[in-house]
DNA sequence: TCCTTTATCGTACGGCGTACCGAAAATGCT
DNA sequence: AGCATTTTCGGTACGCCGTACGATAAAGGA
């Protein structure tokens, strides 16, 4: 039936791979001719199965957003936002490459698709109108890929900068910063339900209240 | 006093250069060489002013921070902030690199700690503990940066792209997307104050209710 | 068998960041 | 004045990158 010499892979398994480099090495490992090397094929063997590196991204996102778990809508928006953003959460932190390779990029994947269509099932008891609807999934997401970047690099600020800040500090222009700073954080850790709280129920509040 | 051969040029010089070429010719373009020949030097010279590219970028950042109007701060907690946002936003619309040159990038320079100052004695009045003002200044930073990048690549989405979300509102798969996407817009565009006040009121109201 | 179609992948080009190092240009000392 | 010292300048080169091109290989159809 088919002609021709037939595919040694097929686009799913570079895809794959390219999602297992980036996972163990980094979004800056994935190149085409280390994603080539992953699956034992010559480097330009893989413009047989995508078109250049860009649509690369492009499917690796979608494909990712295929493993989120479906989360239900159960008509209670504020919980039903809240999983839906918590497994936005675990996605992001499963692949930490993803936070920084979603923005900028095309919604061309039909996951994605299928991630917007449940946000909107979630937010329809709100009586919201559809662009409304449609804004405020974007800065939810937003938010949870501003969140996850700032846990994930949370953990080891360089000395470097811990210099710059307290010599800027020093100098008292900026009691504040100095005064938050000193404040320190014995108290109750930032807890992702909490924020994602915060933004969810204040985001769709006002927008109700118009 | 100074011994060696003088400098040709300085930092300021070589920073101003790089935010040129990004602003006229995109991001992208800030190469080495591409700065080098902008001021007329040789690529390695530039190393004499920057350590490398990385850092390049990092005094862009808080270079064109410094541009930056200083909004007041009167003790109205939301106006403050929306002023405050709102300046952050002409910041981004006249460097339209900045968005997405931010995320990943250290806070090393003072311009950024001076505006984390203001975003500080802002929230003052709120009453609300360091570590929370910290959070929320980063929160609203985030979105704003993801607005502008919406606004910014908004105008034109690409043939391919509407293709495919057509073929696939088609399966009938998504009706909340069909539905919100037919509602069209003919009535408020989103307006930045508009969706800027539910993100800061939202937040700081859903943060003091604790 | 030979032709057509399709996939494989070696080679090569232009561009990137930047390591290395000799040349150039200033000062300070004798 | 002459020399040593210190600093900057920038040419060359290396190892990466994405990818255009084209020869070669492997299948089915005639």
């Amino acid at each position: 039936m088919t002609r021709g010499r037939p595919p040694a892979h097929t686009r799913d398994q570079v895809v794959d791979a390219a999602i297992r480099v980036a996972d163990t090495e980094g979004l800056a490992a994935v190149t085409i001719r280390r994603v080539a090397t992953e699956i034992g094929a010559g480097a330009m063997s893989l413009y047989t199965y995508v078109p250049d590196k860009d649509r690369l991204l492009d499917l690796m996102v979608d494909r990712v957003g295929a493993t989120m778990p479906a989360t239900p809508v159960t008509g209670d928006w504020r919980a039903d936002l809240l999983a839906l953003a918590g497994a936005q959460r675990s996605l992001m932190r499963a692949h930490p490459w993803l936070p920084a390779a979603l923005p900028n990029r095309r919604l061309t994947g039909p996951h994605m698709l299928a991630y917007l269509e449940r946000g909107l099932a979630a937010l329809a008891p709100t009586g919201l109108d559809g662009p409304t609807k449609m804004e405020l999934i974007a800065l939810i997401t937003g938010f949870v890929a501003a969140y996850v970047t700032s846990e994930l690099a949370g953990a080891a600020p360089p000395d470097e900068q811990v210099a710059l800040i307290t010599s800027a500090l020093a100098t008292g222009e900026f009691p504040h910063l100095a005064a938050a700073l000193a404040e320190g954080g014995p108290g109750r850790e930032p807890s992702f339900e909490r924020i994602a709280n915060w933004t969810i129920s204040g985001l769709v509040e006002q927008a109700s209240r118009e």
